[in-house]
Formats: structure tokens, sequence, C-alpha cells
DNA sequence: TCACGTTCCGAAAACGGTTTTGGAAACCGG
DNA sequence: CCGGTTTCCAAAACCGTTTTCGGAACGTGA
């Protein structure tokens, strides 16, 4: 193969000192013009590329960003749409700044006892920023993290340290959007699937859930509320249960798409008709919700955008603004044909 | 903030050079066991972490596979469900190894000279391989890129080189099932609904509809293909247009199950019922597609297991091993709701 | 002519590791 | 007691950049 074109060789070629190559390649100025081209050419000629490794070493930057997509047990997050969505976020926002993102993967250390916790893995890499999806934010390792320096951004977790910010949709306004919605539509009893309620939309949604039902002047039934996990079983678990009660439901809301896709399930085998006999509510709106049958009604998150706002926020914080803030991206309750008003003898 | 810790500080305050201390830490034989251990509490104690940009510039290896996921125009490739579930897979398998895995973004380099083809973002990097997904393979700077030593691995692109290999699933075979399934059904009229003709896995289930066709003695009608791209919209409209036929299909198989999502919503608007009027096979076997309505009959793809190989594959020739071969990996088909023996009258 | 800016560039010191070379001490058999 | 091995470690070179410092050459105004 080609030997490496070093930026040593390039002033050898073209008769200069290594120190005038590089500053002519980045674009200094005090190299004249006629030499900068004449190195230029060269460069361009010999496809010299320059090694990030040894950049990094002296300017202490690598333009690469972290990212943390951590894997529950069971079912990976990484698998949740959810997270595909806002990760195509992150890399076009952090992309058009000439980020490039490392996604840690590593579990044992390439060799024997290299990098293991969160932030030795950023110090090893040397990356600009980190963005934590998945992870537990009472964890000693990611407190770890977050009091470090590095600029970090969790998405969907309540992180917080000196330079350390968090994305999140409004949780509470879409689950109050949807109540609202259903309460319109004539529902009364309206039960919740929760998401994982040890995650901050979990729980947020469930807070929010019960703030409605004050609000709306409907009383708060424990029965009514089914944990779930966000994902499809639990979801056809959760309304199983729910449908068998005496007085079941007449409309659920459900803290992500994929449960109400569960719900479906449920709704089917207990021979209940949705919208017909129920109303459902997802959250998400996943890029299948207004395909499915019925199309989904459900409140949408702006996914990408949540990517696209820890991108935004990392680069803040990594070009020297404070710490960076939570922000909250609004969501939309998206009505189709899910929801419907209860039943004549509801 | 606490300075780094350098392997020169390891050696001052243990008392010994850093070529020992280098030495030690990387389990090398020529040190004492006491000195070695005095070494590792040492570092152990002050949460040394090696520099891996260091290291990587004299040792020339980063443990970092490259991932290129081209997106395409209009629809992000990222954003189909299948190369998600692919990159799980990736990153398992390559993690489980030591790997990091560097997911290319930047657009324009990070200082204006910098990193532009393929070829020159992985030098750039140093990562000891690459992995492609969603890449044209006829592109000139793909093929510079498979033509270099760099060991490189295409999933669902045909890649051929030094040291490149590609996996891919056993798209024939695939079809084929679903063919057969559709005519021991009953079926004669099978149209197909294909994936961009333009890609590998689009060009295989075509031809391999065709061969189907001929192997069970129906003939070819150049109406009962519909050209699509994979995604939900354009398996609409071609469902649209082959249940306008004046004979229309009992059968469809589309290439891809979202694009099944839109033959459903055709077959919806146009009164026709699935599967009492149509039956509709797809591909893929995303993970929403048993929980549809009805649950899907589709060909599973191993789309973890394809990421898998193409992990292997790469550390396999990072190894040594000589180029990786091509790996096809078989699917499934999958029966579920939405086939059923054609209408009385078909 | 002199002092003084500019403009352009070379030399060299980092950055944080790994690896090679060589040497001192300890150990060995004879 | 001596030549030859081992065992353990120090010194230094090197990987490919950036950046600081200073110097040469060249005006330029007084």
């Amino acid at each position: 193969m080609r030997e490496r074109v070093t930026i040593r060789e390039l002033a050898r070629l073209s008769g200069v000192s290594v120190g005038t190559v590089s500053r002519a390649l980045n674009g200094y100025s005090d190299v004249s013009p006629e030499t900068r081209e004449r190195i230029m050419q060269l460069a361009r000629a010999l496809e010299y590329t320059p090694t990030a490794a040894a950049r990094m070493l002296v300017t202490q930057r690598s333009h690469v960003i972290g990212v943390f997509l951590e894997t529950g047990e069971g079912h990976p997050d990484l698998q949740h749409p959810f997270f595909h969505e806002v990760l195509v976020g992150i890399k076009h926002c952090l992309g058009e700044r000439g980020f490039d993102l490392l996604l840690f993967a590593s579990e044992q250390p390439g060799n024997g006892f290299g990098p293991h916790s969160y932030e030795k893995r950023c110090r090893h890499h040397n990356v600009d920023g980190a963005v934590l999806m998945g992870v537990d934010p009472e964890d000693e390792e990611t407190r770890r993290l977050v009091r470090s320096t590095l600029p970090c951004v969790g998405v969907d977790v309540a992180l917080h340290g000196p330079s350390t910010g968090y994305v999140i949709s409004d949780n509470r306004t879409g689950i109050l959007a949807a109540m609202r919605h259903l309460h319109e539509l004539g529902h009364r009893r309206i039960a919740h699937v929760t998401g994982l309620v040890e995650t901050r939309p979990g729980a947020e949604r469930l807070r929010a859930y019960r703030d409605a039902l004050r609000e709306l002047g409907l009383g708060y039934r424990d029965e009514y509320v089914a944990y779930g996990d966000f994902y499809v079983e639990s979801g056809r678990a959760a309304a199983a249960r729910l449908l068998a009660l005496d007085e079941p439901p007449t409309a659920i809301v459900a803290a992500s798409d994929l449960m109400v896709l569960g719900v479906l399930r449920a709704a089917a085998e207990a021979g209940v008709s949705v919208p017909g006999d129920l109303s459902v509510v997802g959250f998400d709106d996943i890029q299948l919700a207004g395909h499915l049958h019925p199309p989904l009604t459900t409140v949408r998150q702006d996914k990408a955008g949540l990517g696209r706002a820890a991108g935004e926020a990392l680069v803040a914080c990594i070009e020297g603004a404070d710490a960076p803030a939570v922000t909250t991206l609004p969501v939309e309750l998206i009505v189709r044909e899910s929801t419907a008003p209860p039943p004549a003898g509801g």
C-alpha cells in the first residue's frame, strides 16, 4: 500500500518546513499566497489527509461527540424506534457542524486495563462532548460524568452538572391535550398505561395523567393505571387487565405508540372494537402510527428535533456558553381515527 | 479541573521510567511483579486513563470501526427501521470485541481542508475497518475505499475489493418461499411491489419474483410489477394502481413491510379486504409486523444477525484473515394472517 | 545610514503514549 | 573468581501534528 503521506513529506517535497505546511493548510495568514498555493496543490495531488490523532494530541479537541445509548435489559433501548429517530437528529445537527459521532459500544476495554466508566471512556477518546440516552441518572457512573467539566446533554433523562443539561418533550402538555380531547369526546372513564415510571418521561406522563383527571373533575382510580414499560407486550398485558375490569375504561391513553399496538391487540382479543367501544391515544407518533389500523390518535414528539436540540446545546456549551439549560420541546396532539365518542351505553 | 494524569506522572510518582509504566500497564513480561503491582495500584488510585490518540499514533490501530450510514435523498435511510436493527447487531458484535463505532456524520470537514471522501475520512480517523450501509457501490468514492486495503464490509450492498466483502440476506429464497406459499393457497395472479431496484436487495427480490413465476408455471405480466422504494407511500401508490387493473392480482408480495403498510392503506381505500379479497406478504419482519392488523405474513430477515455477521467478517479481516467473503444469511417465511386463499370468484 | 516594522518562514518544543536498545545487577555453572 | 545468562529497568527515539519563538529579508520614514 502507498505509504501514509505526512506533513513532513509535504514539507520535504515543497521545500519548506513542516511548520509552514501546517500553517498554510490551516489558513494562517503568515504565509505568502504563492507558497500556500504551491503547498495546497501538492497536498491535493498527494491526497494528503491529516491524522486526527496527532492533531488531537496537541489541540486537545477531537471534533467527535460521544454517544451513549444504553441498552436496557430485555429489550435494548436502542431498538426502540424513538431513539433511532433521535439519533438521526443528532447526526444531522452535529454533522452540519463538523462533528462525527462516536457510538460507545466496547464492553471490555480494548486492552485489559483500558476505559471503563462513562467518564473514562470519554477521556480516553477525548470527545468534545457527550449525549446520553437511556442511562440511569442516579447511577454513580453517570453522576461522575456529569460532575466533570465535559459538556453533556441527556435526552429524556434529567441530568444536572456544571456543563450538563438535557432535552425533553413537553410530556405534561401532551398528556393534558390527550385527556382533554378524550374528555371533549365525552369520555369519563379514562385509563392510563404508563411507561417505565422510573424514567423521566414515564413519570411525567403519569403525573400529568393524574393532574388532568383532577383538572377535568374526574376521580382518580387506582385500578385505572396499568404499569407498562413502553414496549408492545406490556401494553397488551395492561390493556387485557383493564378491559377485564368490572367497569372497564372507555378510553386509554398510553405512554407510547408501541404500547397501543399491544392495547389494540388486547382489544381485538377481547372483542372490543377501536374506536367504537374503546378509544385509545398513544404517544410518540412513530413513523408507522398514521398507517396503522385504525390510524392512531397520538401526541407527536419531535424526535429528530430532540436530537437536534441536544446537538445544539452541546455545541453551544463546547463553544463556551454556560451550562446547557434544559430545553423542552413542544408536542402536538395528532387526532386520527383511534378516538371517538364513547359507546352510547358507556 | 484536575489535570490529566499522564503516564509520565505515574512514572514520576512511582519512581520508575515511563517505559516501565507502559510495559507494566500493558502486561509485558519484563517487569517484576512487585513493580507492576505498585504501578497498577497507583494507576487505579489516580484513575489513570490512557489517551487513545497518543497510543493510536504509534500503534496505528484505533480499535474503532467506522460506520457509513448514508441518507438517501427524501427519506434518510437511517430512518428505515431495517438499518436501525442492523446497527444494533453491529454494535453488539463489535462491542463485545472491544471496538467502538464511529458514525461518520460530518459534512464539511472540521477545519477547511480536512476529510472528504470515504477513504479520507477513514484515514483521518485511523479506523481499523468500516461498514457501509446505503452507499452506492458504483460511486467513485465507494470504489476508492474498497480498492484500498482497509477492511470493509457492506450490508445489503455488493462490494468487491482486496479486503472487502458484504453480508446480505438470502433474498431469492425468501421471495421464492413467499411465492410458493401464495401458490399453495391457490393464488395465480400474484403481483410484486418492488423495492428500489437500483439496490441489491431490490433487484434480487424482483428477479426472484420473476423466477418464481416461471417455476410455478405462472406467466409474467408487466403490469403486475409496480415499482416502489421500500417506503410506505410508494407501496400505497403501487397498490392503488394494481388494484385498479382490469384483472387485479389476488395477492401481492412486497419487497418491504413498510410498503405493505401502504398496500393495506390502498386496499382499505379501495374497499378490498385483507386477506379476504387480497393476500399480501411483506419482507423484513420489522418489529411491528406481528402487531399490525392483520398480523403480517412476511419473510423475516435476521437484521441483527446481518449486523453481527458484518462485525465478525470485519474483525476476521482485521486480524489477518483473507478478504471477508460474502455471507448470505438465511431468511424465514413467517406465516401470519395477511394471507389466505383467494376469493372464490378469483 | 539607521532604527524599526512587516512579512514570511525555519527550528524546536510540545502533546502522551509505545517500543527498541542497552546496561546494571543478580544469578549461574564451572 | 569469571564469562555468560537472565531479569529488570532507564533512556531515547518515534508517531504526526500544532504552535511558539525568533530570525532573515525587505521596505520605510527620518
